[in-house]
DNA sequence: TCATTGTAAATTGTTGACAGTTTACAATAA
DNA sequence: TTATTGTAAACTGTCAACAATTTACAATGA
């Protein structure tokens, strides 16, 4: 025991909690990741191992260990003796990322409409509620952070952690297609009015309606993306 | 060019392109997913990188490397300065794995209800008889290889790779559950007759019908493992 | 006996160095 | 000019060594 006051005892366990479960490589792990969702480091470009090493202080082993997970979760390919990529989405990979998507958090759905609460069904109401503000005011970039939390209450309340995994490793290696981030324009109104065909569904309980809504939902979503990046 | 004959060219033009595809990461992780998958390597051990590389005739780095792959693919965990241990799958994360392998096949037999062609019923056809065989003559062993396939088929008919890849990455996953590999008896004649109610829901073209044959099967084989680890 | 402390061995985390391959580019020839 | 060859630089693949942490275990005391 040292003679610290147990405010900063706490803070001394909380550091070295953290310490040790952030090791290098998890850390260098997470700003690749953030380089390349932000499209700070974009589709095709190599990552190069010790600039990048020498850019966050660190040696080449941690940056080569972090390139493995982001290779194995999709986010880089290794070509071997010439280095790791950042990889680009064919249009066929989207499409088929997308129906993996549609696959999961349909079944989601189905699975959850049967079940469903009162306090649950207020919930995305409120979320649904908090969505059309935004998009009635015309402000665009706080729509995506509330549709995410949209489709994720929904996999929360289906129960099923692995499910909900496989749909956001599915939503992350979404962000490797060229269209990505192109402006939805009126479309997010559009998307809304399907969010409460879902809501609707679920509230029914009705399994079979609350599949093909959340299925629609994101193969709708899929032919925007496909118009927006053909014009 | 050389003026080594044709056939010894080409032979060289392989191994160098196996060779660069085979990166001794590559290999060392390959190895160790062979060791975790026949059980050379039980769940919850932890994984000696020292030994292991010394074993592979290698160094710490690729087996490092090797394994932040098994990780991202949930073969094994990493524990901060404590190593790699062989991931064991609890009851719970197993049950979810069944489901989310539920619902990537059942919507694979979906899609492909509707468009499924004469030649590739008749592949399934053929693999149902073969499994019959096996099972008739008590052939346990060689009626797994056969699953495999007929599942597989089903997967590569419904023509989209990353819903294929991400079942088989489940079923992987499946190995790490402690009941694995218990003899499944008489169960197997039961698991080739829901096969026939697959392909005949397949046959008739009925997506709901596929959908509902290809979900039950998997959960009701996620039944049988059940009650075989209880016993 | 049992719990506790201290020390050595084992193991992981990280680094820097070297070998082999690829890439960039200047020199040469058609 | 264009294609080809040769050379140097850049970069990846792999290894061995050192630092930091954990583990094993003997020594000590209640």
């Amino acid at each position: 025991m040292s003679s610290v006051p147990a405010s900063d005892d706490k803070n001394v366990t909380d550091q070295l909690a953290l310490r040790r479960s952030q090791s290098l490589t998890s850390i260098v792990q997470l700003e690749i990741e953030r380089l390349i969702l932000q499209g700070e480091l974009a589709p095709d470009t190599r990552i190069n191992e010790l600039s990048l090493a020498n850019q966050l202080g660190v040696s080449r082993g941690p940056v080569r260990e972090a390139c493995r997970t982001l290779q194995a979760l999709g986010l880089i390919e290794s070509k071997p003796n010439r280095g790791f990529f950042v990889r680009l989405l064919t249009t066929k990979e989207a499409i088929e990322a997308y129906n993996t998507r549609a696959a999961i958090i349909a079944y989601a759905g189905m699975t959850l409409a049967p079940v469903i609460e009162q306090p649950q069904l207020e919930l995305l109401n409120h979320l649904l509620d908090k969505m059309d503000t935004v998009v009635s005011r015309g402000e665009v970039g706080t729509y995506d952070p509330i549709n995410l939390e949209f489709h994720d209450s929904i996999l929360r309340m289906a129960g099923n952690e692995r499910l909900r995994q496989t749909y956001h490793d599915l939503l992350r290696e979404q962000h490797l297609f060229r269209h990505r981030g192109l402006s939805d324009g009126d479309n997010l109104a559009v998307s809304n009015r399907e969010h409460r065909l879902i809501v609707d569904s679920l509230a029914s309980k009705d399994a079979n309606a609350a599949f093909n809504s959340m299925r629609d939902h994101v193969l709708l979503g899929m032919q925007r993306m496909l118009n927006a990046g053909s014009q």
